[in-house]
DNA sequence: CTGAAAGCGCTTACAG
DNA sequence: CTGAAAGCGCTTACAG
């Protein structure tokens, strides 16, 4: 059998609540009494029970990460983020991964109700109202990680800033005709606007270029949606000098495809990706960076912080994007 | 503050144990104490404490997954194997992700030392002496997730089988000149063999082949490793006319570079990469595919069993790898 | 600074 | 089939 609280207590000629007071860093021990039960624990190879911490405390001191299958490799590198920020702080990580629609509502759902969690951190998704009210109810903080909703904390990146940042580097290489390649905002609700489309549009009009609508695509978030999307804008009477996107996968698409149309990048055609991936920065692909894993421990620190102090109230920092310049965007051909 | 059993049982007129007994789908209890049971729930909005029902068990009802950042795009794919394979089961899934070779060792000693959850699953990593060591001393029991060691069960891939297959499969398209871009069998012990070299050896040795030494390369296991390894083999006076690769991050940097030396795919080189990832399958490439879903769901299957049953001997399960044929292989320009 | 004791919300023999 | 009771291993007032 493990030891327990007692056996070390006994060890050590002391009571448990002299033990548990040299395990939660109390000051009110003596340094002689701590000396003592130290050794005893060493002796003993004693372990306290996380289990039996978490009850005794009601907290769990388990955090829960609701990521969309979608977030693709964002994932890794959150968890990553997370855990740094969770290193000293005894805090436990607890993973849902979310596929369709109907999967996130069932996610969200148990999510309150178990409350198996003392904190949620929800990647890169809206939240449903159901969810918003009832985790408002439960009195379980959540921080939103790159999506905003000014019912609760977020920490994210301004997609429309990025847009801007990423258009605005087109126009300033020279570029007038420049397309969009753009994923739902919310790729769970099919009528969400575009993710990028307003800092796009605003970055034309601060050019004084006016928006077509034939070069703003709404594509599926994945290599093959870029395909698809910059197979269209080639036929064009008029094609894309440059295409900025949504997202890497899609980049990686749109590339692709100029690539076997016999494109050249960026002679022909410029590229700009969006959260730099490995295969991107391997590609060479110029693309705004995400950072990811910045945002994910900001979010963690701040959810550590709304559970220890409940009365925290709901923030939303905007964490600045930069634009990797590499090898796939120049000015247009005259 | 949330109802308990207490107040469950008071408001359908019985004791604990008989709401209990309901929670934990016992038999034994009337369908008439059941009803009333079920109703007082529902009117009350009861959940019970997963804390507490931990506590009173003596289980965590938690897993726990230990996963190398190097399994990158593995990782989401392999998490969703095991939410499947959870999902009936109400255990949750808890996280830990491991970097350098020394978070290695702190990570698999606190996974033994804390007894957080009740089952340890470890992805694509091989387990050192002092964690086997310590896993069996407590009692965990653990399932690898494609690797093989007799101390403990896995469900595995057979690596050497499948490069096995994957050189054949250039050999028989009339390739003799075959190099291999191989990764450590284990990325954190640098004097760890490669992981396809026997199978790519005995692929050639039954084809009647001489291996040549400098066919052979141990490379970075990333785009950037295949990338240089390529770079090597294309100054070989007599370079390979098909590549094997270890991993589709290598193959990646592999195609990178012939493509910028002017060497065209499959006419003047051919490349097999290794566990299909979204970019391989967008860009054709030909590979080895792993059911890394499969496999997670079958090890935590095991994992379920081996914590209810704490006799099940260790077990080595392989399952059967299959090549995917696109469109970066074929014969041999004569 | 310290110990004895109550309490956290369940599960599980035990007696009936 | 059912209830009263002990027990799981901690934390935390409380009295000293």
């Amino acid at each position: 059998m493990r030891p327990t609280i007692a056996d070390v207590a006994r060890e050590a000629s002391v009571g448990i609540g002299t033990v548990s007071r040299v395990l939660n860093r109390s000051p009110l021990v003596s340094a002689a009494a701590r000396e003592r039960v130290l050794a005893a624990m060493d002796r003993l190879g004693y372990q306290p029970s996380a289990t039996a911490r978490a009850f005794g405390r009601r907290r769990t001191h388990t955090i829960e990460l609701l990521v969309p299958l979608y977030a693709g490799s964002v994932f890794l590198e959150t968890v990553r983020g997370v855990e740094q920020a969770l290193a000293d702080s005894n805090y436990t990580l607890l993973v849902r991964t979310v596929g369709a629609t109907d999967e996130r509502d069932r996610v969200f759902d148990e999510c309150c109700g178990r409350a198996s969690s003392d904190g949620v951190l929800v990647v890169w998704m809206a939240p449903t109202d159901a969810f918003a009210d009832r985790l408002a109810n439960v009195g379980i903080p959540v921080v939103l990680l790159n999506t905003v909703d000014s019912r609760m904390s977020s920490v994210a990146v301004d997609h429309d800033a990025a847009a801007e940042q990423a258009a605005a580097y087109c126009l300033g290489l020279g570029h007038r005709r420049l397309a969009l390649v753009d994923r739902l905002e919310d790729p769970y609700n099919r009528s969400s606007r575009g993710m990028c489309e307003r800092g796009y549009q605003h970055a034309l009009t601060t050019a004084g270029v006016t928006p077509r609508a034939e070069y703003t695509r709404l594509a599926e978030f994945s290599a093959v949606g870029g395909a698809a999307a910059m197979d269209a804008l080639l036929q064009l009477d008029e094609p894309p000098t440059a295409v900025v996107a949504a997202s890497d996968a899609q980049a990686v698409g749109v590339i692709e495809v100029a690539r076997i149309r016999g494109w050249s990048i960026p002679g022909d055609v410029s590229v700009v990706g969006y959260n730099d991936s490995e295969v991107a920065r391997f590609l060479g692909l110029t693309t705004v960076l995400v950072p990811v894993r910045d945002i994910a421990r900001e979010a963690t620190a701040r959810l550590l912080g709304a559970i220890s102090d409940s009365h925290a109230a709901p923030e939303t920092t905007y964490l600045p994007t930069e634009l990797a310049r590499r090898r796939t965007c120049g000015p247009p051909r005259r």
